[in-house]
DNA sequence: GCTGCGAGCACAAACGATTGCGGTTAATCT
DNA sequence: AGATTAACCGCAATCGTTTGTGCTCGCAGC
């Protein structure tokens, strides 16, 4: 159904298509007289010119696509992020693509692989684990990439995200003021740098509050899931009880948290404070609505994506900021009260 | 960094690059001799060839890209789709292209735009109205699509969804089964196939079980909406307080629900019932945890993915199936009890 | 009046794959 | 053994753009 193409416009403006060309790309639009360009513009307008992506990008070898992989496109964390990267790239003239690697290092190859192929432009990955050979094969490649949500050990690529570590201490110093002296971590795998970040945070603040920091501080749950949480949790319970509040790695560990200490009789908030990470949707509605600290994840996509149109248009390799850190708050809510 | 291309492959394999192309395509390899189809893949694995997606496209005039456009990637109800279609796609060699279109008509036609200029073989349609000019000019264009969620009154689209009146009718029969009857519905918005569908259901349940049907039967909410469904029960609410259950147009409205009723000091479900719709995440974590009627989101993608892959590749506009239906069930849970 | 110069444009070669057509070879038939 | 045929494969055109190169023209400078 894309019939009109450039020779089309170029004839019916009465030149060759190359000067139709130039005419119409804003960058060699000076190439042209003034006259012409009017004529080929306009030509251009009453058939409804649309140019064929296809044709321009194996010509210039740009596809203007992005591809952005996330693990699981299921996983509300992402969804935002998702969309505030889509707004400033399709405003760009880029175009998303979204694929979701079921969390396996193997699909996730294949997909970038396969965006590859496409001509993919750029990349914006939320999938790196602290150690991932193909983040740092695509850095080494000189793609132009950058991460978000998760970063590597090897910081070869531009780093988007919240920044964690205040969040963390922002949750321990409210801990710390509702009277709290002793708390525990139930941390997220360290295999991600989220994980390791916030527990290292954690472990920092506690110090930094002269708080009892025994060797049963952080207990590392095996996924970002409500069961790995609770069986973190009654590793925890199990251990000691010796403790009135509980930092979760992140909302849905917290989950977790909060059904074992309802299945040991213990109360929260009254017994035991809680404090999840992420602010997912509906948090606020359980009984008591979780205190969390709440990412600008819209603006993390956003950012990124203004990063890589950088990093793909302009200034190659400029050794530029490679990190990003943006602004968290804690959202105050029903689990955390003062200690008793 | 896409440097080998089919010419070396050819060359490697000692054949023209025609040959090549001819043994590396499933549909021609009976065209070339086992031995040189042999010699030709090894030489493309060696060589790591992939094959450029752009020229490709270019020259058969199908771009392996198909679109989907949904309302807003933020709401949970639309993941399990995408990820469905993605999954049935990306193995058939499709890309999946994803756009937000914030709700929003204009931004909806302009990405349909883009993607079309983009050369996409097909579109997946999660953003239907009731009356939808846009659905109908796609239809009219003779562009494979077909829409999910949401229909159009046109039907001029295949249309893969979630079997609504039997959802409807398994909630009222499971409050009919508890003893009410009095029952009344806050429905979604009237300009989407949905909206319409399920009051429509609803009503017909309520006749078929032979319950009062006075005219307050239905309110309707402005949106599917937390807000636009408490705005709409506390107008039910104004209205009459003669009845023991509520059902919702779906979850989001239900949220609006339940705080109203919270607001006027109703308890439930002791005092009134109360059904969702859709089973979002998190839902059945509330307190007390909402009954409501479970779609197979993910099913649905991937069921109109195949759809679209039958429109796209084989014989074209078989006049088959218009409309796949698929079960539903009801998660029964803390929100509806027996009629006191 | 001839040269020099620059603006504006046409020409044609790419980009990397697919595919109709035709030619070569080997196999089959008579 | 000669002719027919089928199987294989090479040739070259093609998809719609972009872009380097060079032609043509008008004008200014001497």
């Amino acid at each position: 159904m894309q019939r009109v193409k450039l020779t089309d416009v170029a004839t019916a403006a009465g030149v060759h298509p190359g000067t139709a060309s130039r005419a119409l790309n804003p960058a060699t639009r000076d190439q042209v007289s003034h006259e012409t360009w009017r004529r080929v513009e306009l030509a251009a307008q009453r058939l409804g010119y649309v140019p064929n992506t296809l044709a321009r990008g194996l010509r210039t070898a740009r596809s203007y696509v992005v591809g952005m992989v996330v693990p699981d496109i299921t996983n509300p964390l992402f969804p935002p992020m998702v969309r505030g990267a889509e707004q400033v790239l399709s405003e760009a003239g880029y175009t998303l693509v979204l694929t979701d690697t079921d969390n396996d290092a193997g699909t996730e190859r294949r997909q970038v692989e396969q965006l590859r192929a496409r001509g993919t432009d750029g990349f914006i990955i939320a999938t790196a684990r602290w150690e991932d050979p193909l983040v740092d094969e695509v850095a080494a490649a000189g793609t132009p990439a950058v991460l978000v949500n998760r970063n590597t050990a090897s910081r070869a690529l531009p780093y988007v995200g919240g920044d964690e570590r205040t969040g963390i201490r922002l949750a321990v110093d409210h801990l710390a003021e509702l009277g709290h002296r002793r708390m525990v971590y139930v941390a997220g795998p360290q295999d991600t740098s989220t994980g390791r970040e916030r527990a290292g945070a954690f472990r920092q603040a506690v110090r930094a509050h002269g708080l009892p920091s025994g060797q049963r501080l952080v207990t590392v749950a095996a996924a970002y899931a409500e069961v790995a949480g609770a069986e973190a949790t009654r590793r925890l319970v199990a251990g000691t009880r010796d403790f009135t509040a509980i930092l979760a790695g992140n909302d849905l560990i917290a989950l977790g948290v909060l059904s074992v200490l309802a299945e040991h009789g213990i109360a929260c908030p009254e017994q035991v404070s809680v404090v999840g990470f992420n602010d997912l949707p509906m948090v606020d509605k359980l009984t008591p609505p979780l205190t969390t600290v709440r990412l600008p994840l819209h603006e993390i996509g956003g950012v990124a994506a203004r990063i890589l149109l950088g990093e793909m248009n302009g200034s190659s390799h400029n050794g530029s900021v490679k990190q990003s850190l943006l602004g968290v708050e804690l959202a105050v809510r029903g689990t955390t009260a003062p200690c008793r």
